[in-house]
DNA sequence: TTTAAAATGTGTATAATGAACACTTGCCGC
DNA sequence: GCGGCAAGTGTTCATTATACACATTTTAAA
């Protein structure tokens, strides 16, 4: 791979080829989670002294070999242990002071994961959930990345079935529905959001009910196979 | 700006400092224009020959001094000699095959310009407008590119008044209805069309018709001013 | 000046969708 | 067996979207 960029406009004769690689990708991660209904996302230390106290959410430099997904799908499994999440890709952040030690121009993705999946581990004792309600500042640019991040999310829950990545694979309409009132920060009627999902077709009924709850149990349903889009299987990624 | 960053993950201190840096950020900008009832693109001939005869869309790498706004704003005003126009960022392109000469990162914004606009000249012999549905292939990845900018202006476009940056400041609803039409590539109902824009209350009865049609006039109308929004009174830019 | 062509301008009826709302049933725990 | 709690289920009403037709205005040509 040829280090000479080919790329012959005007302006770009004049700078130096260091110049222009004097700049640092990096992805940075929105990994939401759900627990206790509320809507969380998983926030690491800050360890930068001009962010000293501050929490980030998490990310890495891009490797001269790896693409943007890869990146961000290692920095997840990195920090997870998950393979196979939800990723997507929202923003890109390019400001020239976003980053106090040079210029890093960052990719943000959100990624969606059950907290309580077997194979969740947090590899980092600095790693915490927070309550994405809670969150009034972050290091870098990071509470604008955040609010972006949301923003995409709660855009696409009526319309995309992606919120199933927080859930287990079995889940009663309830626990469905309080997790839509956690992302959309509203109180849903529940006849009327039985009606709007059972339109969607998303689900399959497992036949199976609830069985710890402290009341009448529901019915558990599971998400349609077709339906299911993980970083292995993205009906759409670049 | 110091050079050595200081983002401590345990994989990044293996990695010397010149090859986090050997990757290029440009930015791509997938100009919209609209003329003859199509919606068209700016395109410009590649000059690499591994696309020879192709075209490309317009781009530049990014300086280490501007932000992705600014460089796709210059892009712009390079090339077509305009201020103040619209622009929104709609994808990151970081496959590591997509440059043949190294590797660049892009971030991919669309653009919408009044073809007719006094201020509009193109700077460049090799630039040309093509009919967006005339174009079956690219250079680089930039078909794809096309694709997403062109999803999503579709998407905007009935939720958000953008359109307007491909009209003249008066134009009459007939020709707006047109332009939905070669942007979203369908027929609408004239009477529900007019409706649903009167509802949205987006623009000024300018109490003048046209002048040059060879049938009936229509009224002229404007967009209101608090709906207007360019570059350099963007609602959102980060 | 009459007439044909073409597009403007306007309203209503019907269908689809979304929002508000209450009661009975089933299971748990005491 | 009784109280608490959530499950499960339909209807009405309001809003929004769609389908559709006719009289009017202007230009251009006969």
């Amino acid at each position: 791979m040829s280090k000479e960029l080919n790329l012959k406009t005007a302006a770009i004769e004049k700078i130096s080829h260091l110049d222009y690689f004097n700049i640092a990708i990096s992805v940075d991660c929105v990994i939401f989670g759900y627990d206790n209904k509320e809507l969380k996302v998983l926030l690491i230390k800050s360890d930068l002294e001009e962010f000293a106290g501050l929490y980030s959410v998490l990310g890495d430099l891009v490797r001269p070999d790896e693409d943007l997904e890869s990146a961000s799908y290692r920095v997840l499994s990195e920090r997870t242990g998950m393979e196979d999440v939800y990723l997507e890709q929202v923003h890109t952040f390019g400001g020239i002071g976003r980053h106090p030690s040079g210029r890093v121009i960052t990719t943000a993705y959100y990624s969606l994961i059950d907290i309580k999946h077997h194979k969740f581990k947090l590899n980092h004792n600095e790693l915490h959930w927070h309550s994405v309600n809670d969150i009034k500042k972050l290091a870098f640019d990071h509470k604008k990345i955040l609010d972006k991040c949301l923003n995409r999310l709660r855009e696409q829950v009526m319309e995309h079935p992606v919120v199933f990545n927080l859930l287990p694979e079995k889940f009663s309409l309830r626990e469905l529905q309080d997790l839509y009132q956690a992302i959309l920060d509203i109180d849903l009627d529940r006849r009327n959001f039985r009606k709007k999902i059972a339109i969607k077709d998303w689900l399959v009924d497992l036949n199976e009910m609830e069985n710890d709850v402290p009341h009448r149990p529901g019915k558990l349903y599971a998400l349609k196979k077709q339906h299911q889009r993980t970083s292995t299987n993205a009906v759409v990624m670049q």
